[in-house]
RNA sequence: GCCGCGGUGGCGGAACUGGUAGACGCGCUGGACUUAAAAUCCAGUUGUAGAGAUACAGUGCGGGUUCGAUUCCCGCCCGCGGCACCA
């Protein structure tokens, strides 16, 4: 048993002394940039969870050090924002107070467990320093009209009493404290993000080594779908109503046409639908609905018919009805469709229940029976006039070309992703640095007085008003227009929690400019990150904003590289004991500074690294922890005999440590930590075996030091004392990472497996240049085989060489 | 409903491009050491039958390809994650 609280504190205080970690640009070395998900210090401190991901990138990080890359690890604090106003709040702290005292308390969890951070790039995103930037690419935004006023209505938290994202939503509830949520029409600050789409959709092709699980939830999330917008003309009016779909050639099927119930065509009828008092009154009900009741697919479908409107189908001049019902959403396409009930299931639900028409225009071998579901496959086009005879994708292409020609619609693309709702009407974000002029409009607070610092409030409690807070500070509110110089008021909604996070990795190239946001030299060298490590719930939230912005920051010239992040790994979450998410509600929680403190640091990284596949979620036992620390004891017990042990070299145990350096090298680069781990206690139990059996040590010191060098990733701290031990005197980390070597890789004695008929028989040693001749020779002499073999013809044998042998009888 | 991932001992999990299924760890059983316990060490640990050598079965289920399938193909079942009246 080692002492792991004197080892850790003695090696912790020495790294800190000497400075290890600090890294600089330098071109003469090649750089690795990794990064962690920054995390916002919440009181409650870190679970044993949340240091899973950490622990994986210090790993490799140390293991790109001792390859001779420039490694970049930095880490810092994402402070703004919900989560940390919510915690303050209930606890009766200003949120400012609340988070410095969280990261002291994180940041010494963190250096508990001997990461290498560059803590001279700590960042923080509340700083004004940090924060002037996250401004100042606002306004670029601003001025490039990706930032605009919109008074739409949008995602209402009641509880945070504060507009929110798509993005913020989970399952209609917000993300943060699972209240429903509704919709409010309120003036806030969107941008602009469905500019980016196609490039943040196309680029992700260019991504090999992101996983192809969040790339396809960011697909999802973005939505692109191709079709085409049709204009229908209403029967005696001037009006049209504009559909979109993407079944063109389903349009002869079209019996009906259907507008969402917010849809504004319907106000512009207002007088021509002779059943407007019902209509009003269908409306007022789906208003009245919350999202959830609205889009619950069980639910049979409501609409109402408008009197008195017929809609013309471009393409037959056909005159169809037309109806309001909340099947069709107004945020999606034009907020009608042409409804097909033969070719579209929901089109079908509301023709049955309303008795409407239904008229079959695809057609797949089955010929015309009548349907009991939609048809929604593609096939053969009947009943399409001129179109009739095509195929579904023929006839898509000669449809469209038939809209541009008679002007009454286009090819169209749409997407499901919303521009991003940038306001927040809370305290505690970034002031949006735009000021409100009577006479000029929105004007920019010019660049060189920023940052708009946060001011002090007495309450910094949500108003609920649909304004923040910072509104009933006049004095700070009250400003000049920086362009005419009249009486004016600031913005006083604030950034979203997403802001600051946009852009961090890009501060910890050059964290303390106070000219630019990063030097280009810096930018040049560090850039993009060459592996990025999180939670998967960012999939679509944070890993899409960031991609935004930066390829914003790419379009004006701040940045050299398309996309932010080479690598991208996901982490799976650690569970309970009892298998549910840590939590406080379910008292399931383990404190990682017990661990430590039981344990040491460097069991609990093992063992978090031991636990299973990295991406996958596994449930925490206290067992397997003491079995990584037992581990740890054996190794500890290999080095630290006081008299020097006989060394008779093993050639067997020298191949396996050869082995052993490729295995571990290629899994750290893989992600397989647990099979590293794995490979290093295979390695440990076999040194250990022979010295117990003879006494001497099958590895001669220089040999094992490169053992000490495999484990120096996964447990720093008693690898610096044990390199020590071995007379080294700079840190492991200076040192190269080890090389196998080739030709030790070879077995001399090959163990050969014996089949017959595919059914092990026989096991057998072979030298490992046997031929197959004496092999097959060697195979039938087995008593076990032979048995099987009498009596019997050999029909075949195969032989895989290395492996085995096997007969066909 | 659609998309993605997965299903292997009592448990977490291994298994390269089809080639010894269960590495490694936990737990459990027996033994050594000890007055005793803990710690440590040794042996065993997929199931069934057998004292044992051994035999048979076995990677969610049913088929198939193959000398040989956890791995490939077809058809299902179950679990997890994401999206979802997106036209």
């Amino acid at each position: 048993m080692y002492d792991h609280r004197q080892i850790e504190t003695k090696w912790q205080k020495r790294w800190v002394e000497s400075n290890l970690y600090q890294v600089k640009a330098d071109s003469t070395k090649p750089k690795y940039y990794v990064l962690d998900m920054f995390p916002y210090p919440s009181g409650d401190g870190l679970h044993v969870g949340h240091p899973k991901g950490y622990i994986a990138t210090d790993i490799i990080a140390r293991k790109r050090s001792m390859e001779g890359f420039q490694v970049l690890h930095p880490m810092g604090w994402d402070a703004f924002g919900l989560p940390a106003e919510n915690y303050a709040l209930k606890n009766k702290v200003h949120p400012r107070v609340a988070m410095e005292k969280n990261i002291i308390n994180f940041k010494r969890q963190l250096n508990l467990l001997g990461f290498s951070y560059d803590w001279n790039r700590e960042i923080n995103t509340t700083d004004p320093a940090y924060y002037r930037w996250t401004q100042w690419i606002f306004l670029q935004m601003w001025r490039q009209g990706l930032a605009y006023e919109s008074f739409a209505p949008i995602n209402w938290c009641p509880s945070c009493q504060t507009g929110l994202a798509n993005e913020d939503l989970d399952d209609g509830h917000c993300e943060r404290c699972g209240t429903l949520v509704e919709q409010r029409p309120m003036r806030q600050w969107v941008l602009k993000i469905t500019a980016y789409a196609d490039r943040l959709l196309n680029d992700l092709d260019k991504l090999p080594d992101w996983e192809e699980a969040i790339k396809e939830m960011q697909r999802n999330w973005i939505g692109r779908s191709e079709g085409a917008e049709i204009k229908f003309q209403i029967q005696g009016e001037k009006a049209e109503i504009s559909v979109f779909t993407t079944r063109l050639d389903t349009i002869f099927g079209c019996t009906y046409v259907v507008l969402a119930p917010e849809n504004e065509v319907l106000q512009n009828l207002k007088n021509k639908i002779k059943n407007w008092a019902e209509v009003e009154k269908y409306i007022e009900e789906v208003k009245n609905k919350t999202d959830l009741q609205r889009t619950d697919l069980n639910k049979e479908k409501t609409g109402i018919i408008l009197e008195g409107v017929k809609a013309i189908n471009p393409f037959n001049q056909e005159e169809v009805l037309v109806y309001a019902a909340d099947y069709v959403l107004n945020s999606y396409g034009t907020g009608a469709v042409m409804a097909v009930p033969a070719h579209d299931d929901r089109d079908f639900d509301f023709a049955k229940r309303h008795n409407l028409l239904i008229r079959r225009v695809v057609v797949n071998g089955d010929g015309e029976k009548d349907l009991e579901l939609a048809f929604t496959d593609e096939g053969k086009l009947i009943n399409s006039g001129e179109f009739s005879g095509l195929s579904s994708a023929e006839a898509r292409q000669k449809m469209s070309a038939y809209l541009e020609k008679n002007n009454c619609g286009q090819k169209q693309v749409n997407y499901k992703i919303k521009d991003w709702v940038y306001s927040r009407q809370r305290y505690w974000g970034e002031p949006i640095p735009l000021i409100h002029c009577d006479k000029c409009g929105v004007v920019a607070v010019p660049e060189s007085e920023l940052p708009v610092l946060l001011p002090e409030v007495k309450s910094y409690e949500p108003t609920g008003t649909g304004e923040s807070p910072l509104a009933a500070i006049t004095d700070w509110v009250k400003v000049k227009c920086p362009q005419c110089g009249a009486e004016a008021k600031r913005e006083t909604n604030t950034m979203p929690q997403w802001g600051g996070s946009c852009w961090y990795y890009l501060r910890y190239l050059d964290p303390k400019n106070e000219q630019v946001l990063v030097d280009k030299n810096k930018e040049k060298y560090w850039s993009p990150v060459d592996l990025y490590v999180g939670g998967a719930e960012h999939a679509t939230r944070h890993l899409i904003y960031a991609r935004f912005w930066h390829k914003f920051l790419f379009d004006i010239g701040v940045v050299n590289y398309e996309e932010p992040f080479t690598r991208l790994k996901h982490v799976g979450l650690i569970m309970g004991e009892d298998e549910r998410k840590m939590s406080k509600r379910w008292g399931n929680v383990i404190n990682p500074d017990d661990m430590v403190e039981r344990f040491g640091a460097d069991a609990l990284r093992v063992y978090e690294m031991f636990m299973g596949p990295f991406d996958q979620a596994v449930a925490w036992n206290t067992n397997g922890l003491s079995g990584a620390r037992k581990f740890l004891d054996k190794v500890n017990h290999i080095f630290s005999d006081k008299q020097n042990l006989p060394i008779s070299e093993n050639k067997t145990i020298l191949s396996l440590l050869h082995k052993s350096i490729k295995k571990v090298s290629e899994d750290i680069d893989a992600f397989h930590f647990n099979t590293a781990v794995s490979a290093l206690m295979i390695l440990i139990n076999s040194i250990s075996e022979y010295k117990q059996a003879n006494q001497a040590l099958p590895l001669n010191k220089e040999q094992l030091s490169k053992f000490i060098q495999l484990l120096s990733p996964f447990a720093p701290h008693l690898s610096e004392e044990l390199w020590e031990k071995i007379g080294q005197e700079d840190s492991i980390l200076h040192s190269t990472w080890p090389n196998y070597d080739q030709t030790l890789l070879k077995d001399d004695v090959i163990t050969y497996i014996v089949q017959v008929n595919g059914k092990l028989r026989a096991q057998m040693e072979m030298p490992a240049e046997a031929t197959e001749n004496e092999v097959i020779a060697r195979a039938q002499t087995e008593v076990t085989v032979s048995k099987w073999l009498e009596g019997k013809e050999i029909k075949k044998s195969i032989f895989v060489s290395g492996r085995l042998i096997n007969f066909v009888v």
